[in-house]
DNA sequence: CTGAAAGCGCTTACAG
DNA sequence: CTGAAAGCGCTTACAG
């Protein structure tokens, strides 16, 4: 693998050269003659800069990092494949970290984040107390985004949680369901108060009352859901139509229906919150609100990388496109 | 963020002690009075190592990509999360990139591949021919091992295909099926070849006769398996169970089951290659033959450090836990 | 036992 | 218009 040096000897000028012309450097003035020969150069050996000596020298390594909770988890799938495409699109490189690991293993911690091998870090909260010790330290050191989750002290990137979950309670409302049921987001965090404040107030905007019992947590797991849809299916009066906060609930709502011997859609409508690759082969078909995902993930490669450019924190919400309603197969009219 | 410098001046020594104690050079004899010191300074600024200027000195970097098609196929999740667990174990990092991107996009692959960003090169490929090209474009700049598919020429890890297989078909045979279709996985992989061995043997060695018009192409996808599963239940006779190569082909195999009015696992008994963590809750749940794949995600890195350090090309066969059956829902008794 | 110095491959003021 | 040189933060032969 060849270096500048190989450049600058094919091209017959110095090093210095090669670096402010490839680089495009607007205060140097060469002819074009030997421009051209320096570009020939470079090409002839595919000549590509070192990226550790560019990074000691810049002192900036054109990597982002990505701490998730769990990489195969398939409801980040969509953030992490915008975050893909945008870290691409910015010839930046993106590094996956675990969030557990990085928060409990200092060494973890200060390989990835301490070393300089990343500028900058993203940070997808799952909202357990792991997330804001990580983000505690991480941004000590370095520019942090926090990643569909509202924060005031740090640079965050979220969708509008609450326009999402009053389209989703629309849309119960608009097959003519009038007893509905709210599985709320567990974690105390801002957006699962976001989304039972948008149930609420797509409730109120049509005047029809929430029952207070029909409120329920009902977690971000399949386990959790389907516990959640057990205490509601031994309920008298029954809902007729929940919406799930959470989209791993709403597949553990229907499995507890199944059990029970509710049908989905006839007994009882589900609405899940984002959307999943594979929720369309679930039977029935999961109906879901669908946020833009895969836009919230660019958008918080945008943000950081601002923030590792300019310095300043700020709060983006995405609202383009704006969530919209996939019907299948779990959701019918009252 | 205090360089080696900070520690040497509160420690009272030069730099190069610091490094070569921190670093454990056997070579160095030190009064432990002075490591001490040494140790406490390093504590006291929480001092760590710059990753650029260590990597550039050692030529080294601690670093190692995986590229796969897309992140977010559930299928790749098992192999991935290994991956990511073994490289942390072995104090690497572990960087996600795209083949397409970087088999077509040579500014990509240049930054990712030939920067000395990355040490070495795990490759999962789908069976295209963009991965031969990548593998052959990386493997020329730097140790790369192919995953989850044979290679002569390349560092290969991989699954025991053929005796997967066999499970799976075994476990038809075991519920008295005699009437078995396979679907094929594409791409004219050794893998897909390895599968389709393993479902003859399995079938000869139980002395029951393979009807060669219910051996076709499944695919790899949800949609290439509904397609291929049309095909199979128009025909008369029809076979009674299908072993699949593929999961997301078993998932499109019992949509197009559903739309038919077949039955399953009464009419048709199903099973696919690979488990998803998703399986359970699709209706019926799906039983799979599961091979080891997160250990084989971790055999690939352990692998490609070894080729790193060493330089040897190896292939290895990861049989270790045994593939096994998951028996869920859409397999019964013929 | 410890220090001084070269050098990894770049970038970028500073001279000419 | 172009060259020579310093320096990013380390590691490691080489001297003392």
């Amino acid at each position: 693998v060849a270096g500048i040096e190989e450049v600058a000897r094919r091209a017959g000028v110095t090093v210095g050269i090669v670096s402010r012309v490839l680089n495009g450097d607007p205060t140097l003035r060469v002819r074009p003659e030997t421009r051209e020969r320096i570009h020939a150069a470079a090409r002839d050996i595919s000549y590509t800069p070192n990226h550790a000596a560019r990074a000691l020298r810049r002192s900036r390594v054109g990597a982002i990092g990505l701490a998730v909770h769990d990489v195969t988890n398939p409801v980040y799938a969509a953030i992490i494949s915008g975050a893909q495409r945008a870290a691409s699109a910015n010839r930046v490189v993106l590094m996956l970290a675990d969030v557990p690991e990085l928060a409990d293993d200092s060494v973890a911690f200060s390989r990835v984040v301490r070393s300089g091998l990343i500028d900058g870090l993203l940070l997808l909260p799952a909202g357990d107390e792991t997330d804001d010790r990580l983000v505690e330290m991480a941004s000590e050191v370095m520019p942090t985004v926090v990643v569909n989750e509202s924060s005031e002290r740090h640079g965050s990137a979220t969708i509008d949680n609450e326009a999402a979950m009053r389209l989703a309670t629309q849309h119960l409302l608009d097959l003519g369901h009038r007893e509905i049921a709210l599985l709320e987001l567990d974690g105390g965090t801002v957006r699962a108060n976001d989304r039972t404040l948008g149930f609420r107030r797509a409730m109120a905007d049509a005047g029809v009352e929430v029952r207070p019992e029909w409120v329920i947590e009902g977690g971000h797991t399949v386990a959790a859901g389907e516990a959640a849809a057990e205490v509601l299916l031994a309920m008298d009066p029954r809902p007729r139509a929940v919406a799930v906060a959470n989209v791993m609930a709403a597949m553990g709502v229907i499995g507890a229906a199944r059990r029970h011997g509710v049908e989905v859609p006839s007994d009882l409508s589900v609405i899940g919150f984002n959307d999943l690759h594979f929720a369309e082969l679930l039977n029935p078909g999961l109906t879901v609100v669908a946020p833009p995902l895969r836009e919230l993930g660019e958008a918080a490669v945008a943000l950081l990388t601002k923030q590792i450019d300019c310095g300043e924190i700020e709060h983006v919400v995405v609202r383009e496109p704006a969530s919209k309603v996939i019907v299948r197969a779990s959701t019918a009219p009252a």
